[in-house]
DNA sequence: CTTGTCTGCCCC
DNA sequence: ATTCTGC
DNA sequence: GCAGAATGGGCAGACAAG
């Protein structure tokens, strides 16, 4: 009679049984039942790490700690463990479409030589993961791909199949969040929207399942939202034009400038400010300029408002593009040097928090109106968002038209009475940006795809015309159905005239109508233009030549001076 | 010492 | 970021 | 309508390679 409960540990190949099962279902029911099951039987002390494995994390997002392992290190691992070069590897890799599945064929093709196995446990393989993380300076590579090696080693070839994804970040078992929730909901005999309620303010899962069994309900519903402690911003969905969006959020509506730039939540408590980007991730340390200009001109003793800090050239006044402001997000050197260089201003447009009172229930025009009364505007330092309140639709279009004109992405149109729903794409506010003129490109290169694209090429490298050359201008890879995948890669192969590892070259005769967002300048490509957000439009199969470079150069000429813009 | 490669629940 | 897909 | 998966450009930092 096994005493599993009793035990404080549980097997590795328990874990790697679930993730099987949930890999083989597509129903979200099911998925979740699996999971709910799995949870009831695991002992305490394992389920923090459960949990985090079941979301593919080997750290709680809320911590700094990173694994610092992608798929040229699990390269190198295998590489190791067979003793085959890499480009070998590589090879098995783009018929499989997912490493996880040539570790774990690897490791098959091993055990059938080597006879002893010892059993991995869940805390065992957690305990190495995290020591392979915790590696740094010289030699770290080697001893994090040793550390690897090893551990793969000792697996069984499942379990070596979901380490590998794990080390990769990306299970591909179709659970996220939602799934874990409504498993925790059922394992625990808790309400859902307490549990929603303290992820939304915590984020931190191997807390939140402790809780829910340990306290249940009550403890769930304690969970408050706590100025220093960031809580899940809330996201905006796309709306086609100006009308279609008063119709998602109702008329009148409040209209605001989208702003190229960051999004941060700001805390204020005892005249300490802490500033997090949309992930989370906490940036004081880069911001200290926006740090200093809130001090100064919020007048407040406790906090939490959210704005957009957008990068501008302090001689000329103008936006500068977002490139510019990403060299300041993960500075960590001379920092004061690359505020001075590139200031940022915020743009101010929520407030969450204030004074002991939480606003995320009161509706968005009183939330609005609370950061007016206690931000004083300063230009270039703190502002608020620019705003109309309207229910008319010639206004609102002008008002539209005056921020593509200022060199913003579009507005933003938010319900006056809705709530702040922290982490969640519900339709309270909407984000309205322009179509601009497609470009049509050529493909010259394509690279093989990975897991439900596995057996297709589903990277498409594209190009223009450069006089009698062609120049590469980025990649595209959205905007095409499964079907137009499988279209393009037999229309494709055939074309192939180099391979090297998943990338092939092809002739050019495949020219495509790409839309974006913006052209900017590429340090990357050839052509010294890249797209941002590429995507399919259509096939062009009555074109056999694509745009030549001149015509990039003058959108990209007309976007810097006026915005061109097609309703 | 300089240059190239890899990584990031990165930012967008 | 965008887009497609299954529920 | 939602959640999940698969993919884009480009940045700094960390380390390896030369």
């Amino acid at each position: 009679m096994k005493q599993k409960t009793l035990t404080n540990t549980m097997d590795y190949q328990e874990l790697a049984d679930v993730y099987e099962q949930l890999d083989k279902t597509t129903k979200n029911l099911e998925k979740r039942d699996i999971i709910a099951d799995f949870l009831k039987r695991t002992p305490k002390s394992e389920l923090a790490n459960v949990i985090l494995f079941l979301n593919g994390e080997i750290f709680p997002s809320v911590s700094e700690e990173v694994l610092g392992i992608a798929d040229k290190m699990v390269l190198k691992a295998l590489s190791k463990i067979t003793g085959k070069n890499e480009n070998a590897i590589t090879n098995v890799w783009k018929e499989k479409g997912d490493l996880g599945l040539v570790a774990e064929q690897v490791v098959k093709k091993k055990t059938q030589t080597t006879l002893s196995q010892e059993k991995l446990t869940i805390s065992y393989v957690m305990e190495i993961l995290r020591a392979i993380a915790r590696f740094e300076g010289e030699n770290s590579t080697q001893k994090k791909t040793g550390s690897l090696a090893k551990l793969l080693s000792s697996a069984k070839p499942k379990e070596a199949r979901y380490i590998t994804r794990t080390a990769l970040g990306d299970l591909r078992i179709g659970v996220g969040f939602g799934i874990i929730r409504d498993a925790i909901v059922k394992a625990f005999n808790v309400e859902k929207e307490h549990v929603q309620h303290a992820y939304d303010f915590r984020s931190d899962l191997s807390e939140l399942v402790l809780l829910a069994k340990e306290s249940g309900n009550k403890g769930l519903k304690n969970v408050d939202l706590k100025v220093g402690k960031p809580l899940r911003l809330m996201l905006y969905q796309k709306a086609q034009g100006i009308s279609n969006g008063f119709t998602r959020v109702g008329a009148p509506a409040a209209i605001e400038y989208k702003y190229d730039g960051m999004r941060v939540q700001c805390h204020f408590k005892k005249g300490e400010v802490t500033l997090f980007t949309r992930r989370l991730d906490d940036v004081t340390k880069q911001f200290p300029d926006l740090v200093g200009a809130l001090k100064e001109h919020v007048s407040c003793k406790e906090c939490i408002l959210e704005g957009e800090a957008v990068a501008y050239n302090s001689k000329t006044k103008e936006y500068v593009p977002f490139q510019i402001l990403g060299k300041r997000i993960k500075r960590k050197h001379r920092i004061d040097e690359i505020a001075k260089k590139i200031p940022v201003v915020l743009y101010v447009f929520d407030m969450l928090y204030l004074e002991g009172k939480n606003l995320l229930l009161e509706p968005f025009k009183k939330r609005r109106a609370a950061l007016e009364r206690i931000v004083r505007k300063k230009a270039w330092q703190v502002e608020l968002a620019k705003q109309v309140i309207t229910g008319n639709e010639d206004k609102a279009q002008r008002f539209y038209n005056e921020a593509l004109e200022k060199h913003q992405e579009g507005v933003m149109m938010k319900k006056l009475d809705a709530q702040y729903q922290p982490g969640s794409r519900v339709g309270f506010g909407v984000k309205v940006k322009p179509i601009l003129e497609p470009l049509d490109l050529v493909i010259t290169g394509a690279i093989w795809g990975e897991g439900k694209r596995g057996k297709w090429l589903s990277s498409y490298v594209l190009s223009c015309k450069k006089g009698d050359v062609l120049a590469e201008i980025g990649k595209m890879a959205t905007g095409l159905s499964e079907e137009q995948f499988e279209e393009v890669t037999k229309r494709l192969e055939p074309l192939i005239t180099k391979t090297s590892g998943k990338r092939v070259e092809v002739q050019p005769k495949l020219v495509v109508e790409v839309g974006y967002e913006e052209i900017q300048k590429s340090p990357t490509y050839s052509s010294g233009f890249a797209l941002r957000f590429p995507r399919l439009i259509r096939f062009r199969d009555d074109k056999e030549e694509p745009d030549d470079l001149e015509r990039i150069k003058r959108i990209y000429q007309d976007q810097k001076s006026l915005s061109q813009k097609q309703a």
